[in-house]
RNA sequence: GGUCCCAUCGUCUAGUCAGGCCUAGGACACCGGGUUUUCAACCCGGCAACAGGGGUUCGAAUCCCCUUGGGACUACCA
């Protein structure tokens, strides 16, 4: 059987290349009849936080990939905390140790900077000089008693070249004389990621390692490891990177520097204000802006709101609060980098399962096109791709992240929205679409530029008004009466449906765009929709 | 700088491993038209690519070499 999992370190949320690394991970596990475990690598102390593993999960479940074991349902190879395994880490440690496979190191962070500075000078491979003799544990207790720090590297052996087998890139060969000794534990005592992870793939009974192209090269020294621990040694797979459209390696750092840039194209933004709603200093504000410092993401995030800039999108959650849907982002994601081979790209997560194939996994880069993402959305939001249920859900968890006032309506009316509102390419435009009939009348909102082309210009304020009295004499209220009602009087005065429509429109909801009028009328019902006439015309009637 | 990886329309890609079916197919974007009560959606049409050079071959997008370009890595981070 086989077995893949995701090991995501928590330095905080989950975003789209780490997704989906999880997801060809999952995608090969499921088409496949397998297990696909979650292992969270936080051996670094220094970075890690309880809640970015909280929210990793979190972002995994909105996904829809699950797991078979992992931290918070356990399972037989556990804990799946790297940092509650340091027992098993430390015995492995002592193994290569005392096969004189690994040796004690005591050297100093500056000296360690001295030897990096000296190699890049002479223009060569910065390799780990290796003593002759491998310091014993005496040496080690006069090392600790010095307060020098102590690490251990592990040994390479340089006999014979290394051939790394890759389902993606085919074999890949390099001389192990081009390799440096690498630490294999810090002088915290954690292990380093390498051997952490080999390891844990052993035990665990990992078959195969789907991951980053940034992890090709670390590969040669994880298949030494195996090999000096008399390990099995996994399929590899390293995908290529996801790039961003706007240049440039996809990363968490295009936020602040997207924030950065508009701000510095506004300079007659309210910096006090915005600085507050970060709840930052004025001086952090503008040494932001000058470039000199970055604050952390949720101040990024309230900046940007107050100051009416849209951020890229990086991590999971933030196509979440922009109003994608996660079978979209699989969809997507699947796509970065592989293709099915037959010319469909809309496809659903059981379709993807069951297409799934590493050896269609494309080599080159991808680049994370937005536009395209939109399309998909727009794909996977009309009833005919996800069930009205499912995505009555979606919308729901969406109104409710987003604190929006359509969060009051009952299921049966988000359903019924979702509808009425086929073919929108997000669901924050279904929000902004229906926003209008959940606000109290005395909060609509007027769109300036909607007031002067519609009511301003020409008739439109007469047309309201005509418009209003004619649906006052109408019995019932239904989207097909209404529509009856606004065709005849079209006819009646000789019109398009468009010049009755659009006052009515701006009456009601203050703007141009909604549903379809007649749904809009029906959905605020005929005495606020009179009340909101009368509002309108008395406001602007001069 | 060194090691490794990659290279088809603006973008994602199919085709490359097993050379002829490729006057290079699809999708997104864009442009034009249609439909339409707004925004979308929808329908029809169009633009547009084998990075450059050299080989191998009857024949090359496909195989080989060089050049150029892009990327990853080069940590007591994972």
């Amino acid at each position: 059987m086989i077995v893949t999992r995701f090991a995501p370190s928590p330095t905080g949320y989950l975003h789209v290349g780490g997704a989906r690394t999880a997801l060809f991970n999952w995608l090969l596990a499921r088409k496949m009849g397998g297990k696909f475990l979650l292992r969270i690598e936080d051996t670094d102390m220094k970075r890690n936080t309880a809640t970015a593993a909280d929210q990793v999960l979190k972002d995994l479940k909105w996904l829809g990939i699950d797991w078979d074991e992992g931290p918070d349902i356990g399972g037989p190879n556990g804990p799946y905390h790297q940092s509650e395994r340091r027992d098993i880490y430390d015995k492995y440690i002592q193994q290569l140790i005392d096969e004189q496979k690994a040796y004690y190191c005591f050297d100093t962070p500056e000296e360690l900077t001295q030897l990096r500075l000296a190699a890049e000078k002479e223009k060569r491979h910065n390799i780990y000089p290796r003593p002759e003799v491998f310091p014993t544990a005496a040496d080690v207790e006069k090392a600790k008693a010095e307060g020098r720090p102590v690490t251990v590297r592990f040994a390479i052996p340089r006999d014979e070249t290394i051939v790394i087998t890759d389902e993606v890139r085919g074999e890949v060969r390099i001389e192990p004389t081009e390799l440096s000794d690498f630490i294999i534990q810090k002088s915290d005592g954690f292990p380093t990621y390498h051997m952490a992870v080999v390891i844990d793939d052993e035990l665990m009974g990992v078959t195969h390692v789907i991951r980053g192209q940034e992890h090709l090269m670390n590969t040669p020294n994880h298949q030494l490891l195996q090999r000096a621990l008399g390990f099995r040694i996994p399929k590899y797979a390293h995908m290529s990177v996801t790039v961003s459209d706007s240049g440039g390696k996809l990363s968490k750092r295009e936020r602040p520097k997207t924030l950065k840039k508009e701000l510095k194209a506004k300079p007659d933004a309210d910096l006090q204000a915005l600085a507050n709603a970060g709840g930052i200093s004025v001086e952090d504000l503008e040494l932001f802006v000058r470039g000199k410092m970055v604050p952390d993401m949720p101040v990024i995030d309230a900046i940007a709101e107050v100051a009416g800039v849209h951020l890229p999108e990086i991590n999971i959650v933030d196509f979440f609060r922009s109003g994608y849907i996660p079978e979209t982002m699989v969809n997507f994601l699947a796509m970065l980098g592989w293709n099915p081979g037959d010319g469909r790209e809309i496809m659903k997560v059981d379709e993807l399962t069951e297409a799934f194939d590493l050896s269609r996994v494309s080599k080159s880069n991808s680049l994370f096109d937005r536009k395209k993402l939109l399309a998909f959305n727009t794909e996977h939001l009309k009833t005919e791709m996800t069930p009205l249920e499912t995505l009555t859900k979606h919308f729901r968890a969406y109104l409710e992240e987003n604190e929006s006032p359509v969060a009051s309506a009952d299921d049966a009316m988000l359903a019924h929205l979702i509808t009425i509102n086929e073919g929108a390419r997000t669901l924050e435009q279904i929000e902004q679409k229906s926003r209008f009939a959940f606000i109290a009348d005395e909060a609509m909102e007027y769109d300036e530029k909607a007031i002067k082309k519609v009511l301003l210009k020409g008739d439109g304020l007469a047309m309201l008004k005509t418009v209003g009295e004619a649906l006052a004499a109408l019995e019932e209220v239904t989207a097909e009466s209404v529509e009856n009602l606004l065709r005849g009087l079209a006819e009646e005065k000789q019109v398009g449906l468009g010049k009755v429509a659009q006052p009515l429109r701006v009456g009601i909801c203050g703007n141009t765009v909604s549903p379809p009028i007649f749904d809009a009328v029906q959905m605020l019902g005929m005495e606020t929709t009179q009340k909101r006439i009368a509002q309108t015309l008395e406001k602007y009637g001069n």
